[in-house]
DNA sequence: TTGACATGATACCATTTGGTACCCCATAAA
DNA sequence: TTTATGGGGTACCAAATGGTATCATGTCAA
């Protein structure tokens, strides 16, 4: 639905969440092994979690006590397709990450 | 620096900025005519573009006693710098966008 | 069982945010 | 010169936001 794009850019808009997705990128991890990263409580961390949750951006599975971060790849759809509108303004930028891409893939 | 991406998508963050980029997408306007399009006061539209300037997504240009605003092609720039980030993880959306485009160009 | 650890949940707080109302200035039009 | 229109700027307000502190719960280990 609609508001799935909006929980999506919401959850981008702040930069310690967008900090907690580039560090998910490199590996799942537990809400205390993320608040380790950051100089803020656990209940904040849990906060932004739940914020990204609801952006569709992570997952979260329960592993015993422990709750298992990890990057929801198909997340960022919902807003590439929104940048999708303007083809027209921003073609060329994309076809140079196309082409980035495409050379780290050979 | 730094600031640009935060400003750029915090700009993104509200449905009503992310309609106001759709609409001058199509067209130029001035924040009268963008006023006439929402149901809120020309001063609440006033704030919006100020924001959107702030994120780089668009440029105003004082014409006698109007503004025009204009959506500014390089603002998603910042943005999809960001994005291309999680290459692993979107490579496949990309490509199905990148061949959407394609058969567009046909 | 007992204790330590990982998390959930809530109340509370300061700041930011989205909005209105209002007044002022510049400019176009009569 | 009036008069109307487009816009800038500020004060103010309610709600959302990002954070802490605190307490409760479930689970692993000794």
């Amino acid at each position: 639905m609609q508001m799935q794009i909006q929980n999506a850019f919401r959850a981008l808009a702040d930069p310690t969440r967008r900090e907690i997705v580039q560090i998910l990128a490199s590996g799942d991890m537990t809400i205390a092994q993320l608040t380790d990263q950051f100089d803020m409580t656990r209940a904040a961390v849990k906060k932004h979690l739940t914020v990204l949750s609801d952006g569709g951006l992570i997952t979260v599975e329960a592993r015993g006590r422990e709750r298992i971060n990890r990057l929801e790849p198909n997340g960022l759809a919902p807003i590439l397709d929104w940048f999708s509108y303007f083809d027209q303004f921003w073609d060329d930028r994309l076809n140079n990450l196309k082409e980035a891409i495409e050379r780290n893939k050979k």
